[in-house]
DNA sequence: TATGAATGAGTCTTCATTCAT
DNA sequence: CATGAATGAAGACTCATTCAT
């Protein structure tokens, strides 16, 4: 969303480096205690020329979440809409869901805790898009109960599960960890879908139905 | 820590108070968002009294990530020292957490969120006690394994699953939540151990064998 | 209009003190342009203690409107209900509100060149209060003329000329000029009322009557 | 005064078109708070572009001001130096000063507020010619002192109450009110003669000897 | 002619902290 | 014990102006 009409074609990369820095600064410090000053001296600008491309403060804030909402829904609703097996498609969000935090880690960490000093509109629109993401996933949920994969359970105790199992992994994951997106979805959904399945369920065979999905899809 | 000699009788209780609504306020706006001044409102204090309480504004900071992890930790050493199953003692330790979780919520949003913000000394100590609660989760796990009762896995990765589920609690509970600790201890060791077992190990007796274990203890 | 809670006995003295400053500054340079380090080198204060006296530098605004204001409304009200030829009241308001132009020249440069800068509530308020004096001075030329002293006028256009001579004055008036108030109001009037009587009316005895109303008064 | 030698047909035209932009906005925020950005989005330039026009922002204060006072000294001269009644000069001047008033009031707000923000030459030439001005107001109340016509008053005195019940008028009036220069110039003068002149002399007569002159000037 | 990009001093305001009383 | 008063660096942000293109 390049905001002032009338910039030249380098305004909007120069833009999402700032952006880039920005999140960067944001992760490790903390949004509140990050000042513009430091981002200015990352950026190599002038607090001026800074101010050119960020807007404000809370702006960078605005476009970070963005980065990390915008994407993710995407995919989520693409997942979500698929012929699939819900189990499968869970597995399928999951993963998309961890590599979305894993290549964007310092974007996370910023989406996890600082979302609450954004203000007013820019807070409710964040709001209702993480409520959207999970209204996705508490769906698929409820769908694998409601195919007699899953067990009865409280659908969204098992959201929570979900998420909580999946977001808190930006705490510790760092960049070039040893482990990445599939392996860790395959980890967790393993985990999560033991718990949540019935008996009958053949959680085994579902990295089984994942590749023969894969391959479906790419041919 | 009470800081100068010589206070009167008064002094740590209202010191205590005070941390109480740091505690509250850091949690509501985050650390580095709060204002000494906010505090003194709340307080009913002057700045100049406040300073006589707290020494610094760090200072209630590390107060605050003491209270947590003082308790957890001493609960979590007595937990791991029993004489019970490692599975038992994980589902114990797990309800213990989620206590603490629970109990002060608004200290643990600070100590996830805020505890970057401390320096030198402060910091290292609180990573080091970061790290022997881990420790024991992962010496507990991995005790599960050797027992036979849990499968062959990368214990690590088992016990950031552990953390993740529990930890991240704080983001959505609220307090007077509809689920109390044992209830939520119950189901999210019900969806790990599923996950982590060996197909022979009795997961559904695990309760039974807690009840049991509390009946024994408070005999 | 103190303003927090648990303040020093001298602290409204010292704030007023800066307001005086502030008017001089404002006055001599604009609001706009007088920046608040200006103020503070004056007032030898760092910005931080300029600040704990003042609030805001719209608040400094407002304050200095309200000096110019509240005496002047009160006495407008006072003298408008006096029981008195309502030309003899024009007389006295035209005089009082010299004098308080006279006796705060820095003020009235602010009051009529800045309010604009007033926003909100502030602004609104200094609105209402200006159409209360407009419409006093309005009241008293209608009550004359209803009187027969004065000719059937626009009253609006008559308030205006009244207000246009007196306002104005501000403009070229210095301190310890070779005009008082008193002095003022009497040529003012003259010309006003001259222009405005009706041919029958006793102009040159207004003085006159003014003093007798001075004896009565202060007997 | 255009600027640098060189340039195309167009340029004095679209000069004269942002000077009048600035004129408009100067008057609304006043010139301190007015900013160059504010004046390019107005003119529809980047500001490369409005500086290549306009010099820098003094330099806009110095054309509104010469506007201002161009013309009016222009007609000033000339009318003082007509063979007629300095009484009917007087009012000739005065519908001349509400002419340029009515005509260009938001030129008329910047001269009047922000004079005091241009600095050195600029400044002095202003001074110059608003002494200028009034200077030829005193002559004239002085020759129809002389001439009998009006009473032995304090030159300086009449001249200011002339000007404060003119200059004033920009405070209240807008762009078609109900009052044009010719009307508020009659009455204006009315208050004032009736005050000034001598028992007498024949007020009421001024305006049919205005007509005579105009019949005969524009024959 | 006109632009977009850059500057850096300047804007108002808040901060955690200190200390005489 | 507690206060009110003071500090000065830092906070986010805007300013008039310049200049290579």
């Amino acid at each position: 969303m390049p905001r002032p009409p009338g910039h030249g074609p380098g305004y909007e990369i120069k833009r999402q480096e700032i952006i880039d820095q920005a999140a960067a600064l944001f992760a490790k410090h903390g949004y509140a205690a990050t000042g513009i000053a430091e981002l200015g001296q990352v950026a190599g600008l002038a607090k001026g020329a800074l101010y050119y491309y960020i807007g404000s403060k809370e702006n960078l804030l605005v476009e970070i979440q963005d980065r990390v909402l915008g994407p993710l829904l995407t995919a989520a609703r693409q997942i979500a809409a698929l012929d699939e097996d819900p189990v499968l498609r869970l597995r399928l969000l999951s993963e998309t869901l961890l590599g979305n935090i894993l290549a964007r880690l310092d974007h996370i960490w910023v989406y996890e805790h600082d979302y609450r000093h954004l203000r007013g509109a820019n807070r409710a629109r964040l709001l209702r898009q993480r409520r959207e993401f999970e209204k996705i996933v508490l769906d698929l949920l409820a769908e694998a109960m409601e195919s007699g994969a899953f067990r009865r359970l409280d659908p969204r105790l098992a959201m929570l599960q979900f998420l909580n199992l999946h977001n808190h992994t930006y705490q510790w994951a760092h960049r070039d960890g040893q482990w990445d997106a599939e392996f860790l979805s395959r980890e967790y959904c393993a985990t999560l879908f033991s718990g949540f399945c019935n008996s009958g369920y053949d959680v085994a065979g579902l990295e089984k139905r994942l590749a023969d999905y894969r391959d479906r899809s790419s041919a």
